[in-house]
RNA sequence: GGCGGGUUGGCGGAGAGGUUACGCAGCGGAUUGCAAAUCCGUGAAGACCGGUUCGAUUCCGGUACCCGCCUCCA
């Protein structure tokens, strides 16, 4: 069986991934809030953890892998969202989960095992602040709970902060009902315009990180896997759930193996809207960038890494794409992918490396086409984008060819070269060959610009 | 201030302590009426300074610069 290799963040280093149950591997990833569409920065975790889901079902089985992606549907940003435009909370987070499923899917993505929403476990998170106060590790304090971070010794291991470290850097929130500044919020009261639940300590809502210890406990166990994410949810929200996963559930362990994936620029800069270069999926896919071109630029640089969206990139990968579509077209996938794929995909997902790989295998299109599926490329349903328009250009070809015939024994090509330049003007692609001549609409075809027949 | 990532040939971007990465672009050739496409070949690198080593772009230490997180935006 195949080793697959890690770069596990707790660790610092890269080590053999060996599942508590090779059965049911188990992985949890951090999902959006829904508020709003998804940025490009949004879609990098998205794409590269797909990987690692079909790498495990390629490995373990597709039947032997769960895969646990949530929705933040409570949150301080939808609200101030509903405030704004006057729309019902519920009316905001379906239609952007809606957008979020459309969108991830067209970077082929596949859809996660679970995918559960944070306000579908309220009385889970409660239950587990209660179990938390019982076990001494949290408070109550006007009408807020806290998780009390001394109460946990390794509070900051996963990040490599300790806690004084942190308080001297000192842009913490300074409330009075702290024990101490890093303490943060498991529950917090709710003003009558705001959502909010029943609960010990009033009418109020979860705090941040106490849905993905609540719903990863539901669903894959007080110890599992994987947990992914972006390296911003380093500090403090993973180490949050680790605090409130490890302390309810001693001993458990929680996620073995911390995957994160480093942050996306633009052309050389953070994305920001204050950069004015702040942009969603959606508004690439409307400017014709299909979803498979934002999926193997991204594959392209290692996840551990840095990535810089370009527009030079993109329309590269594109032009890659187009060509490896061209040889796979009408191609059965080969029963498994190139060994050489797996292995690097295998060796912490090194998507580069695969992707070198691809291009090593493109004089078998069978094993190509099966090996880029592992990466979610070349699958038949994303390839819409790279189909030649259907046009029967036979009449232009035969014309074409019985101009040059002609100009073979008058050795004036003018009027062969004139409608050459015609076509190709037209977007077509031509090519002339002692086996005769061959016309192919291109990227740029347009049918309106073709030239007539006389 | 604390923590973390990066720096490779014209561009993008990997692996490996010693042997060609790869892709795109360039150049040369085959082919073509000319092209296109295709095929063959080819030059070009490892931020800087030290150390370890027979040998380092690859390991170790330091410097510089870029970027991110710690703060609403991933």
């Amino acid at each position: 069986m195949t080793t697959i290799r890690l770069h596990n963040t707790k660790t610092r280093r890269k080590e053999d991934f060996v599942p508590i149950d090779p059965a049911n591997v188990r992985v949890y990833c951090c999902g959006p809030t829904v508020y709003d569409r998804a940025h490009l920065g949004n879609a990098r975790p998205v794409v590269v953890f797909d990987v690692l889901f079909r790498l495990l079902r390629h490995v373990y089985g597709a039947d032997h892998v769960t895969y646990v992606r949530n929705f933040t549907d409570v949150d301080d940003k939808i609200n101030a969202k509903a405030a704004e435009t006057g729309r019902p909370i519920r009316d905001i987070t379906e239609e952007t989960i809606a957008w979020y499923h459309a969108d991830m899917d067209a970077l082929g993505a596949l859809r996660p095992t679970h995918e559960p929403r944070a306000t579908d476990y309220i009385a889970q998170m409660i239950a587990m602040i209660q179990d938390l106060i019982a076990r001494g590790h949290a408070y109550a304090a006007e009408g807020h709970v806290l998780f009390d971070v001394r109460s946990f010794a390794d509070y900051g291991q996963l990040s490599g902060r300790s806690v004084d470290d942190m308080i001297a850097g000192a842009r913490v929130e300074v409330a009075p009902y702290k024990r101490d500044p890093m303490d943060f919020v498991l529950w917090k009261p709710s003003s009558d315009d705001l959502p909010g639940w029943d609960s010990p300590w009033g009418r109020g809502r979860p705090g941040w990180h106490i849905e993905c210890s609540a719903m990863s406990f539901e669903l894959l166990g007080a110890g599992f896997d994987i947990h992914a994410g972006g390296i911003d949810l380093q500090f403090p929200h993973h180490e949050n759930e680790i605090a409130q996963s490890c302390c309810a559930h001693p001993g458990a362990g929680f996620a073995r193996y911390w995957l994160h994936n480093e942050m996306l620029q633009v052309e050389g800069k953070k994305m920001s809207k204050s950069l004015g270069n702040f942009f969603t999926v959606r508004d690439l896919l409307d400017k014709g960038i299909p979803g498979e071109v934002i999926r193997f630029v991204f594959l392209q640089t290692h996840y551990g890494k840095p990535m810089d969206w370009t527009a030079e990139k993109a329309a590269q990968a594109k032009a890659t794409l187009r060509k490896w579509r061209g040889l796979v077209a009408g191609i059965e996938p080969a029963p498994s992918p190139a060994p050489a794929v797996v292995a690097a995909l295998a060796d912490d997902l090194n998507t580069a490396g695969a992707i070198a790989e691809l291009h090593a295998l493109t004089g078998d299109p069978a094993v190509l086409k099966a090996s880029a599926a592992l990466l979610g490329l070349l699958d038949d349903a994303m390839g819409d984008w790279a189909a030649a328009p259907a046009v029967d250009l036979s009449a232009h070809a035969a014309h074409l060819a019985a101009l040059r015939e002609a100009a073979m024994q008058s050795k004036d090509f003018a009027a062969v070269d004139a409608m050459k330049a015609a076509l190709m003007a037209a977007g077509v692609e031509v090519r002339m060959s002692k086996a005769g001549v061959e016309l192919l609409p291109g990227p740029g075809f347009d049918a309106a610009r073709l030239p007539g027949l006389c």
